[in-house]
RNA sequence: GGCCCGGUGGUCAAGCGGUUAAGACACCGCCCUUUCACGGCGGUAACACGGGUUCGAUUCCCGUCCGGGUCACCA
């Protein structure tokens, strides 16, 4: 035995694989020509940020298109960040927006595939066979700097202006002998074990990222560690030994990862496998005194995805959404295909943006209207009542008090050839549709500046004379007319713009005071649908109290 | 500070040496219309700056400025 090997059998005695054992277990996929392996590898630090289900949707729609396979490995090495649910909590986020992942968690509690364990604590054995190879072979080595030494260092380079870090002559454990590092270990001293980083600052690294293009920087020369005090690898082992094992050819990931690729290729390279395909998504942003951030979690609530719900964005509009963040021609071709599925849509890499969108509130209004337009009365009617038990108590005991008569709410006008676009989230419906309960109707205090109040008294006193809730809207619409002339209104609007000054006001104006005395607004959905579905009696006593209170 | 990346209307964005510099959202006006919404038509509004290269630069090169990312035993 070498010395190396010495060392490397004293560090993992238990260890007794070789690397070879897993590259039998874990063998190439068997997938046709061109299909793309991906994967999102979240670390359970807190809720699902839209960021992650943003790279989620990227990956897995490269997947799919691809014939491939979209996979969840997670990413829990940092036991003192994790929070208790996390993994959960990402994991049903990214099914409740149709992300689902065909491999590794792919519901909470559901682990499929064959590339297992999907978790990497559960990971350790395997990273310690390849650290063990990498030290017998002289490629790593035991680094027991404190993190005091290693702050000195620091401050000594910053004062000396040199880059920080542990390469170099500042990579003081890499000239320890194994001999040296054997003894040290016997007495128990702790250590986390480093790369023989064979990189140089002069040298240069190209590497083609799909979204960003050529990218060249200095090669990695930095000592950096592989495994952590307490046995468990850092991200960039982990990322090479993982990404390798479960065979991802593509890794789509943040674009603050960028600066590790020299890194991670320097891995793939000492451990001898072949390195994936890269794309660096840029983040979604946030405007911010007129500059530019990540969305953060912390002072964003609109970075947790958990936001959408509460507010009540369909999961649809969100992706919508996100899909014309991804690739802007997405909204052409949506345009095009109105009735096809997001899985249709030719997504290109190379299309996304270079760098970060800033999040744009009026755009997923605007595109949440369309997608609840285009929804029947009863999904809709489903979904806001569904919304409403879980944020809205108050409305939800208004909703299901008479569940036909919400269907009706949320039918007027809905399924006809021009639909409106006036609902962009659950949470606008209380008000939108408040004037269909009389604990949330509210009476009119002003008429518009056009009308009177003792025509608005005289309209509402002759329109509940002829009232007939019966009507269809054309006869509706005619009994209007024909109280106009005898109040001094012209039954045609046309009419009435040739000769403004013949009369008090139109049609127009009569509706509008029959529609403000009914729902307290000036603007409404069709309004005979509106009170035939708030029926007579109601319809008559908002007329009086409207008419009382105008008149009094 | 070092190393990367980027700067086209308020926002998202096409464009890749010669264009009246697309389109979408937002905003404004008009039309349609019993209101609103939908729809239609029109409008305001942009190539960060300075040098090159070129017959010609938004497009290519350099510099400046601005923005973003990253420099951990976090991912």
């Amino acid at each position: 035995m070498t010395p190396n090997e010495k060392l490397a059998e004293l560090m993992f005695p238990d260890v007794k694989l070789t690397p070879d054992h897993f590259e039998n277990i874990y063998p190439p996929r068997q997938c046709k020509e061109g299909a793309r392996i991906t994967r999102i590898a979240p670390s359970p630090t807190g809720y699902l940020h839209l960021g992650v289900l943003f790279t989620a949707m990227v990956n897995r729609v490269t997947a799919k298109a691809s014939g491939g396979v979209f996979y969840f490995r997670l990413e829990d090495t940092d036991k003192k960040r994790e929070v208790e649910g996390g993994a959960e909590d990402i994991l049903s986020g990214l099914n409740a927006y149709g992300v689902h992942p065909d491999e590794g968690f792919v519901a909470p509690g559901e682990i499929i595939g064959d590339y297992g364990p999907y978790r990497q604590s559960e990971r350790a054995g395997i990273y310690h066979v390849y650290v063990k190879s990498l030290v017998a072979k002289g490629l790593a080595y035991p680094c027991f700097c404190s993190e005091e030494e290693r702050q000195a260092a620091r401050e000594k380079q910053e004062q000396m202006k040199v880059r920080t870090g542990y390469y170099g002559e500042f990579a003081r454990c890499r000239s320890i002998t194994p001999e040296q590092a054997i003894e040290r270990i016997s007495l128990g001293q702790p250590f986390v074990v480093r790369l023989r980083s064979p990189g140089s600052e002069e040298r240069r690294i190209v590497f083609e990222d799909m979204i960003k293009g050529r990218i060249e920087m200095p090669e990695n020369d930095e000592d950096f560690v592989l495994l952590k005090s307490d046995g468990i690898p850092t991200y960039h082992f982990a990322h090479a030994v993982d990404d390798h094992l479960m065979r991802t050819t593509h890794v789509i990931r943040g674009d603050e990862w960028i600066s590790s690729v020299p890194k991670h290729i320097q891995l793939f390279r000492i451990l001898g496998f072949k390195p994936p395909k890269y794309a660096h998504v840029s983040p979604i942003m946030k405007e911010d005194n007129g500059g530019k951030r990540k969305l953060s979690k912390r002072k964003d609530p609109e970075a947790a995805v958990h936001y959408y719900a509460e507010q009540g964005y369909p999961a649809d509009s969100v992706m919508e959404y996100l899909m014309t963040v991804a690739n802007s021609d997405f909204e052409e071709w949506r345009r095009r295909n109105p009735k096809a599925t997001r899985s249709e849509f030719p997504f290109n890499l190379k299309k996304m943006s270079v760098s970060g969108a800033l999040f744009d509130i009026n755009k997923l209004n605007d595109v949440s209207k369309t997608v609840i337009a285009e929804m029947d009365a009863r999904t809709v009617t489903k979904a806001v009542i569904d919304w409403a038990k879980e944020f809205r108590p108050d409305y939800y005991a208004l909703l299901s008090r008479d569940p036909d008569y919400a269907l009706g709410i949320f039918s007027i006008d809905r399924g006809n050839p021009k639909p409106r676009k006036d609902i962009a989230k659950w949470s606008d419906t209380p008000d939108y549709t408040a004037y269909f309960f009389d604990e949330t109707f509210a009476m009119v205090d002003e008429l518009p500046e056009n009308i009177l109040p003792e025509d608005a008294a005289a309209i509402l006193k002759a329109y509940a004379d002829v009232y007939d809730p019966n009507e269809d809207k054309q006869q509706w619409f005619e009994t209007i007319k024909s109280i106009c002339p005898p109040l001094g209104f012209c039954p045609e609007v046309k009419e009435y713009k040739k000769n403004p000054d013949g009369y008090k006001g139109h049609a127009g104006d009569v509706s509008t005071v029959i529609r403000l005395a009914v729902t307290g607004r000036r603007n409404t959905p069709d309004l005979c649908s509106i009170m035939k579905l708030l029926g007579k009696d109601r319809v008559l006593t908002r007329i009086k109290q409207t008419e009382l209170g105008v008149n009094p």
